[in-house]
DNA sequence: AACGGAAATGAAAATCATTTTCATTTATGA
DNA sequence: TCATAAATGAAAATGATTTTCATTTCCGTT
């Protein structure tokens, strides 16, 4: 059933956490490796079902993968070279709280993402 | 030069000032007006560089469009049945200020969204 | 060791948004 | 009126992602 390819994860990891399914799978390929595109696609998948990575979105729209801990955190993006910074979202849980029950909804989670230029850019 | 094609612009605003390229040319199409989808997404590009128009990015990688201007909010969406409620974000507004300040970034934008089980399911 | 079914794999084809090409039409201004 | 630039849109190209499907690998049971 786990599809989560340790191969994928740790070639995640060497790309600096950060890598979308093509640049995963192109690294792979120059390292030797012998996988197929479509299961690098799957391994992610699963990984983002586990919880283990993160998926996120390029400006241009493709998705980018990246290891993720177990606490929940938010984003803050650079739309110039996609540097991230993981952030506190107090605040956040606490407005989705309250809005849910403002309207009468259950089993409430919530998605947040802050994005802008960071100082190098 | 400006390919702002204000039919393009005005279907944006009837759409609730929040679509795709997609959905633009369909709702186009819906109402009998001749266009063509590369001249939409020509129009929404142009928009964009006016600064009239903000892109964004669904959870599927498309690029949504939205009037700068049109008061920002946030969605409340139910898991079972899709329900969508606009809801008021100025806790949000708050919180990614100060978080992208804290971080030195610039032209700061945000997303967020609340998902759970409405009343009825 | 051999068998059988479930899961994993990957090549190729399909999908879908978006961009590019290019021939045609429309607008503009000299 | 003419000439040239800009706008248009159909069709093809692109590129990421998903699906299909035949094959292979695993694993537990005889």
């Amino acid at each position: 059933m786990s599809r989560s390819n340790p191969r994928v994860l740790s070639t995640l990891e060497r790309a600096g956490g950060f890598a979308s399914a093509q640049e995963v799978y192109r690294l792979m390929q120059r390292e030797g490796e012998s996988i197929g595109l479509t299961t690098v696609y799957r391994a992610l998948q699963s990984l983002v079902n586990d919880k283990i990575v993160d998926v996120l979105r390029r400006e241009d729209g493709e998705a980018i993968y990246r290891l993720c801990g177990e606490a929940h955190h938010h984003h803050l993006v650079c739309k110039g070279c996609g540097d991230t910074v993981e952030i506190e979202g107090g605040a956040i849980e606490k407005w989705a709280k309250v809005m849910a029950e403002e309207h009468g909804f259950r089993e409430v989670g919530h998605t947040a993402e802050i994005f802008g230029l960071c100082i190098k850019c």
